[in-house]
DNA sequence: CACGATGATTGGTCTATGCCAATCTCTCGC
DNA sequence: GCGAGAGATTGGCATAGACCAATCATCGTG
């Protein structure tokens, strides 16, 4: 463990027990304090300060800021992504079944169309509501034994780590503009032809091995995501979904 | 100007004199060429690498990346996008006139309601092909003597910068599934009720002034959005804006 | 009492240096 | 001829110290 992460875990430690707007030490203070050099402390709290968690002010501070509504669109789960909001993300297994991947799927998931996998359809729910409807594609030989119960209201990404030893480390993901089809919107509780989010997305394991093609369709009259943009280069857009409440959309 | 943005200038130029794949000076060679610390050269290749021009491999070198078909999402108007497609941007005003902001729009604009602001819809094409619909409001005042001809086949971002010496420096845009009605069919050229992109952004000066507030509405068989997902909680998830060929389509 | 100068404090940037870890290369021995 | 191992080279991480720049509180002066 690296020096600048414990120090990023203890900073935030630190934070919890401050309330928002309060500044915390400041840079000299607390790197003599936790016996580090200023310039790993400045590491750390440049991580926190991306993440969201603190604001420089030059020459005043460095404070603890506003919780963010929603996190920056990393490569979470679902279960994750609604616990983050404060809500309970449930799930209802629809469909579980082995089969052969085809040329789409076996092209995403880098096998052989021959090759076989496991196909599981899950509605996504938070808090009771229906959010999206999910169709995972992932080799057979990956997820041996896989039963609906350990579906059941359960992060995917946590039971393949658990059961597995399988740990998603990276991925990709395209984002298009959908309407849902009668089956979706009979699913999804939604109206037919209602727009919809489609997100594709496949993820990878540290060591490069395709885990999971899963194509997901989000209710676009939930969803949204939101974008701050700045004209530094050297500052990518942070994108992060937004959950809309049903009364949140005029237009 | 920082010595930091000073050196990514510099790596950069070398960049351009190098293959695809060639590995530039190590570290230490390179701060001591440019007579710089070791740590402001690395400042400056982090920036680098995160922008997607170099590529690090530990105990091997670094070298020059592949360069990405799309840059990340970041504050572009339309015009530059294209650009760096190897597109036409082209561009037609639908209308332009100048009338009270309203509700909805002052909120946007932070002016009040009863604030003139300038009301202009063009449609852009790419190619000579419709792409987007962009409706902007941007506060009467700032824009004084704007016409229809200044519009034409332009960047407003580029207008506004010559004209009235207005720099946009940050924004916040959001990003949601709609379908299109019968008169954005129409201009769109695509079938009644055919997926879109919505992206409604607003746009501010460094001084923090906002600027505009535009709707644009892009077509969904055309325009997708790619996000490069990482465990890596420090970086941030790169978006990339693709346009899809029209062959590019099977689902 | 109001206000401006001033100095202390805070974050921002840079230098110089050392050691660790991954990788590549070359050489030596079988 | 070929493989194992040593050493050189590369990026990764951390330290200590210095100075600059923005901010803020305070104190003295009008």
């Amino acid at each position: 463990m690296s020096k600048q992460v414990l120090t990023r875990q203890r900073v935030l430690e630190l934070i919890d027990q401050l309330q928002v707007g309060e500044a915390i030490p400041s840079e000299r203070r607390l790197s003599t304090d936790l016996g580090i050099s200023r310039l790993t402390l400045r590491a750390a709290l440049d991580d926190l300060v991306r993440d969201g968690y603190l604001e420089r002010r030059h020459g005043s501070g460095t404070f603890v800021s506003e919780p963010k509504i929603a996190q920056q669109l990393t490569l979470t789960s679902f279960s994750e992504d609604m616990r983050r909001r404060g809500m309970t993300a449930g799930s209802r297994t629809i469909e579980l079944r082995e089969t052969h991947a085809g040329a789409a799927v076996g092209r995403a998931l880098k096998v052989s169309p021959d090759a076989r996998v496991v196909l599981i359809r899950r509605l996504r729910m938070a808090d009771g509501e229906p959010m999206a409807l999910e169709t995972l594609h992932v080799p057979a030989a990956l997820v041996p034994d896989l039963t609906r119960e350990m579906l059941e209201d359960a992060s995917f990404y946590e039971l393949i780590e658990r059961r597995y030893g399988v740990v998603i480390a990276s991925g990709m993901q395209s984002i298009e503009p959908t309407v849902t089809n009668e089956e979706e919107s009979k699913l999804l509780s939604v109206p037919l032809h209602s727009p919809a989010f489609l997100f594709e997305r496949t993820s990878r394991t540290a060591a490069g091995e395709t885990v999971e093609f899963v194509r997901s369709l989000y209710r676009g009259d939930r969803y949204r995501l939101v974008a701050e943009l700045s004209q530094r280069r050297d500052r990518p857009a942070l994108v992060t979904p937004v959950l809309a409440a049903a009364a949140d959309r005029e237009t």
